[in-house]
DNA sequence: TCCTTTTATCGTATATTTGCGATATATAAT
DNA sequence: ATTATATATCGCAAATATACGATAAAAGGA
């Protein structure tokens, strides 16, 4: 983009950015259904359900943990993931509530 | 990305994710939001308000068109845009239902 | 101790996105 | 007819994201 930007947004709109970035990607949303089926923590199995390389799930993962809506622990030779309840709800709550905001404030009868 | 894997995942998922990903940019959260703000469809106005080039906002605007989010029409020597209202809710509902889902699936006490 | 297993990270290739200026196009105004 | 204005598109450069294989690191088991 030859010139970052973003940084001149309102931290509002990059925050609720942020949040839909990491859920743009399929792998991730398969990510976080995966974590969401189980009754415990996924040590590793999550490779084996989607069609991507080990390092690759390992990238996305790291990704989801940067935004914050998985966490993750060591448990031996395994890394253990599991949504971050408290935090995904959260953002998940600003996100709708900006939406919906939005949508009420766009009261237009007939558009364009 | 050396192979396109994304048509691999589920559509579903995809679905999901495109739309996340259209509003994963807070250029394109700032249009929306502008976009509701004003009684009458916007022609225009909305550079004013972005601090990147005509250019570029005009790109995001076909982004948010293409992902069916806006919809334009020419008057003159103006484009005009607003929100489409009825794809615009209707894709927020299915990705609020299906994160809402996520979470109820989701019923682990503790975790990590 | 040595080997195996599991996951993270590194290096790299390629794809996509972001952004701009320049230009094209179309209408409106003079 | 000429000029001005508004917006889209093109061409390009740079940044970021995606993906993989190879390798590292760390723990467990033989």
């Amino acid at each position: 983009m030859a010139l970052n930007k973003k940084s001149l947004f309102h931290p509002d709109d990059i925050l609720l950015s942020e949040f839909a970035k990491v859920l743009g990607h399929p792998a991730r949303i398969a990510i976080i259904r995966e974590l969401a089926k189980h009754e415990e923590c996924i040590c590793g199995q999550i490779v084996e359900v989607l069609p991507l390389a080990q390092s690759t799930v390992s990238q996305h993962l790291q990704e989801l943990k940067k935004a914050g809506l998985v966490q993750g622990t060591i448990s031996g030779v395994k890394s253990c993931y599991c949504i971050h309840k408290e935090n995904f709800t959260k953002v998940l709550g600003l996100f709708n509530e900006a939406m919906h905001d939005i949508m009420l404030t766009n009261n237009k009868e007939k558009c364009c």
